[in-house]
DNA sequence: ATGAAAGCGCTAACAC
DNA sequence: GTGTTAGCGCTTTCAT
């Protein structure tokens, strides 16, 4: 293995003219910066990131935490972070707490206190303060993703105006017996994203002077949005002229549901979701974007402004661009610690929602 | 930061018992190995991984590549991989090669080649000869999951064999004209994996006697499969009575087409696929199994059997225990470098496939 | 079974 | 702008 010496005298220098040069930190005269490169170049030297990580106390490589990864949303926002992270040079390592429990502090105990990360990303994960309190005590930033986190800063949606606006476009259509596909109980563990999305739903409705909705229970999946859909539009009664689902996946579910129950969407029936999953355009799904890919970007930048408070976002050789679209709602990345950094989100409108028939 | 040193003081032993009785490496009287462990949890200490990496030079961190996050079967072989990989103690860290060319120099050079991991699992991605032996070189062992790589062993599906097994399945229900959804030009970078599939298909159609079927191509997804089945089954003529898409994102496609043009399945045409995607259930598809989670864990397990020889499988405590659904099947880790794994499959008879209208 | 000592390869003060 | 000097916190021979 070729080390910073065989650089060094390589170039004629020492070993922390070298590691100046290369890294950037410290003055070093262009000549000699030159002389380094190339040498280090043609030696074919790379650092060792576990030297320098252990001289410099810092890892690059920042953890991010996820309760899934099988599930669209959350492997967007991976992979916004890893793009974002890549492009200042640092790692993504993964943790996927599926199981909860004994699991969650044995990742805990084991792998982010073990200073393997220089900072952490929790998506959609609600960290227990103590956990909050001994990263920062470690010095560790800690940056949550779609729910707020006791004591650090997060990039947090808010769900009831996006509900709201979404329940407000179908309503704006003339729809007065709205139906809602919400979570169930089982998956408002995190930051009760459900609730609030129901809520936001209810409001928009009880402003409008409508009828309260009726709301039946699903788990996010198209399956679930295709059972609960089935049961709103089953009533012979008292069939919605629209539905509302929580999220994309639920709302396809609801727009197979109708057609098998032979209903046309939106000739009968209206559906909107939130999200605007992949899938959201093929069958022409009135949605609200998160934009999630642009969430996991956010949350590097956030982390970036407090590794790096003076951040000229580097970029390393042969590397993606950022991806700026979008940049003028960036939110303030410096927000203190603790706030909740808003996202945003947009209106978007496809076939699956239209005035109700007369 | 409590270190070594204080946890050797409390247990009144050295720092290099410490090291010792808590990693477990090198001989330790019971007795000294019950103190350090409980001086250490008093402390709450925690070896600092960059110091143990340096010294040892092992970072108990492994690197998975990925062509992409956001398809089902990468989160599925990452999931599984992740699992194997916590339960041993090893970390994650995610490259996600979406960018291709420069981008992908820059990860190999920058990223892998520093010595952040121990070994590196290429997920349907060809390393190049090069990038195999500079890993090599370095003592990292490569596994591929997949798709053969040039000098490391490889967890390969069979795809001709499973392509068959489909098509068979098909052809034994009656089926004589059958339509091909397989994979277009783009997608066939990864080993030939979209071709492959295609000529399973096609022998087992020409040794059936069956006329040689239409073939549509397409990219892989929903919508994709979608066109395409519309093509395959808008044929006013020529109509096949049954159809096999490479894969069951591009066969649900196909199901949602049959039924926008009237035709009931498995009545009027039987559809399959290839994956057992998370929503093959829902649709009731007919497909074959791959199990991709799985293929994750027999990654981790490959590479683990090289990278500690003697392999008792050592588990981290709270840590999810190894899933042994199929271990029956399990390939042989120990396979020379350079040797294709197989990886085995089931297939999975659900209501979209039957037998052909008379 | 345990301790002493010598690094692992780099970075960061500090002098110059 | 550059070199010197100490470590960073562990692991691992080598003795004992």
């Amino acid at each position: 293995m070729v080390g910073i010496g065989e650089v060094a005298r390589a170039a004629g220098v020492s070993a922390a003219t070298v590691s100046r040069a290369l890294s950037g930190n410290g003055p070093v005269s262009p000549a000699t910066r030159e002389r380094v490169t190339r040498a280090a170049l043609e030696l074919g030297y790379v650092v060792s990131s576990t030297a320098s990580s252990l001289a410099s106390g810092r890892t690059k490589n920042v953890g991010a935490v996820v309760p899934f990864l099988g599930r669209w949303y959350f492997s967007a926002v991976i992979e916004g972070a890893e793009r974002a992270l890549l492009r200042r040079g640092y790692d993504l390592t993964l943790y996927n707490l599926a199981g909860g429990g004994e699991e969650r502090r044995s990742v805990f105990e084991h792998f982010l206190l073990r200073g393997r990360v220089d900072a952490v990303i929790a998506v959609s994960l609600e960290l227990t303060a103590d956990e909050v309190t001994r990263l920062l005590a470690l010095g560790k930033p800690v940056v949550g993703v779609g729910g707020p986190i006791p004591g650090a800063p997060a990039l947090t949606m808010d769900d009831i105006a996006v509900s709201r606006l979404i329940t407000e476009h179908l309503i704006s259509l003339g729809h007065t017996r709205i139906g809602l596909i919400g979570g169930d109980r089982e998956s408002d563990l995190d930051f009760h994203l459900p609730t609030s999305r129901r809520h936001g739903s209810e409001q928009a409705i009880a402003e409008a002077g409508c009828p309260p909705p009726r709301v039946v229970g699903a788990d996010f999946t198209i399956p679930g949005g295709y059972r609960a859909a089935k049961q709103l539009l089953g009533d012979p009664h008292a069939r919605p002229t629209a539905i509302v689902a929580a999220s994309d996946e639920m709302a396809i579910g609801a727009i197979l549901a109708a057609r098998d129950l032979g209903l046309n969407v939106p000739g009968d029936v209206s559906i909107a979701g939130i999200d605007d999953h992949d899938l959201a355009e093929f069958f022409g799904l009135t949605t609200v974007a998160l934009h999630p890919t642009r969430q996991g970007e956010r949350a590097v930048d956030a982390l970036m402004s407090r590794l790096h408070p003076d951040a000229p976002v580097p970029t390393v050789p042969g590397t993606p661009a950022p991806d700026d679209r979008g940049a003028v709602h960036a939110p303030d990345p410096d927000a203190p610690a603790g706030a909740a950094i808003p996202l945003d989100f947009d209106l978007v409108v496809r076939s699956s929602t239209a005035r109700p028939a007369v």
